[in-house]
DNA sequence: ATAATGAATAATGTATACAAAATGCAGGGG
DNA sequence: CCCCTGCATTTTGTATACATTATTCATTAT
């Protein structure tokens, strides 16, 4: 109720882009919290628009994890059990792997160049200590890797997962002590892929998501 | 045009969700062709609905990958490439194996048994060479494996997956030398889940998935 | 006092009306 | 002959009206 959405009206998309676009970020900056109740009616009235694209941006939310809707009842926003943390990261684990596996064999010397380039930026980003701009730099980094597996539907897939988990993962940003660990695990990352090391690759993202894994599920513990 | 379209109406589910299974079955039937433009004033003429439900069942569709919109000009049934089945194909294989692996450390005694039950009926359905109880069985069999993960949300990707892949399966069902080999993949399979044995559960899915994917490229190829 | 009932209210489900954009085609000009 | 323009038509995008269901709360009977 004392939300104060606004719409990005400078694009020329469908309003039920906008509004999904819109939902979306409001849920993942917790603006919108986890079983908060997406009341079509109300939602319209905040934004400006009628319940038509309000309904269609939520079946797109619960396309994305993000929103689930009962019958008759109407949608809220998606509640994160640790359990289904768990399901989601047993998941996203084999993807990364299996993406970073492709991309190995896969990546470019441009690629390369500009992974290089993103773990350097993911490493300037820590020293800044703005977590918004160390999540966005992470995520810049892992998509030069996602981009190299020339699997758009991998790739969308990862993204999808990664969304539901990033809500959860800001809170270990948050904390310094894990810096020199991430820096290893990206540079050991980068490593493999520049020397299309299958082996070490899959070593060093397994490392990596299970440490995130570990990390993410505390923060669930802790607040639930 | 020509299509009859017919809804369900004994479910007491929103009419969104009465449309989204029809259309669905037409689609994994091959009775909407891939391509074929799905226009909601003309659905909604056949079904008896209203647009509203048309579009949110389109939406679902969506999701499930059967079909994709264009802002403004408006959704046909997704046409399938070589390139996209091969991505989807990668996915699948990887998550396959995930979920052999996990079933190989969580499946119960009474799992068990069931998939011992589906192997047998799978291969009896392979004796009566009704293509369509084949491909049943063979998917009731996986089913057992996939509830076995105790992972809803993988269960749920694996399903949307197998859809897409569905329709080209179907081709490699009907012939009939490939039944040994199948039964011979199900066994293997059998065997590893029953010894609880990862490592056999991982060469044996593996191998499964990659002739099926071998299969489902040759369809492809040659209808493409 | 508690449980059941029923009306009032508020939400979703569905249909329809209106607006805007894309498409197709005809006619005219280069 | 080709292209370009503009109107007519079709289709999607959006808003709104109506229908149905769920919820809440007060009232009443046990």
């Amino acid at each position: 109720m004392t939300e104060d959405l606004k719409l990005n009206m400078d694009a020329f998309l469908p309003l039920r882009d906008v509004v999904f676009n819109t939902l979306r970020e409001a849920i993942l900056k917790g603006d919108l919290k986890p079983g908060e109740r997406l009341m079509e009616l109300q939602l319209a009235a905040q934004l400006g628009v009628s319940r038509t694209p309000i309904r269609e941006a939520i079946r797109m939310l619960e396309q994305e994890g993000l929103a689930v809707t009962v019958p008759r009842k109407g949608a809220e926003v998606a509640k994160m059990t640790l359990k289904g943390m768990e399901d989601v990261l047993e998941i996203r684990e084999a993807l990364d792997i299996l993406a970073c596996q492709l991309a190995c064999v896969r990546i470019t010397e441009e690629q390369l160049a500009l992974l290089a380039e993103k773990k350097q930026a993911f490493e300037d980003s820590l020293k800044s200590g703005n977590v918004r701009a160390i999540a966005e730099t992470d995520v810049a980094f892992h998509d030069v890797i996602y981009d190299a597996t020339n699997n758009p539907k991998l790739v969308n897939m990862l993204n999808n997962l990664r969304e539901q988990i990033y809500r959860y993962r800001v809170e270990y940003l948050k904390n310094a002590e894990n810096y020199p660990k991430l820096i290893a695990e990206h540079n050991a990352i980068y490593d493999s892929l520049a020397n299309h090391s299958q082996g070490d690759a899959t070593t060093s993202i397994r490392e990596h998501v299970k440490n995130q894994a570990i990390a993410v599920k505390e923060v669930i513990i802790q607040q639930g």
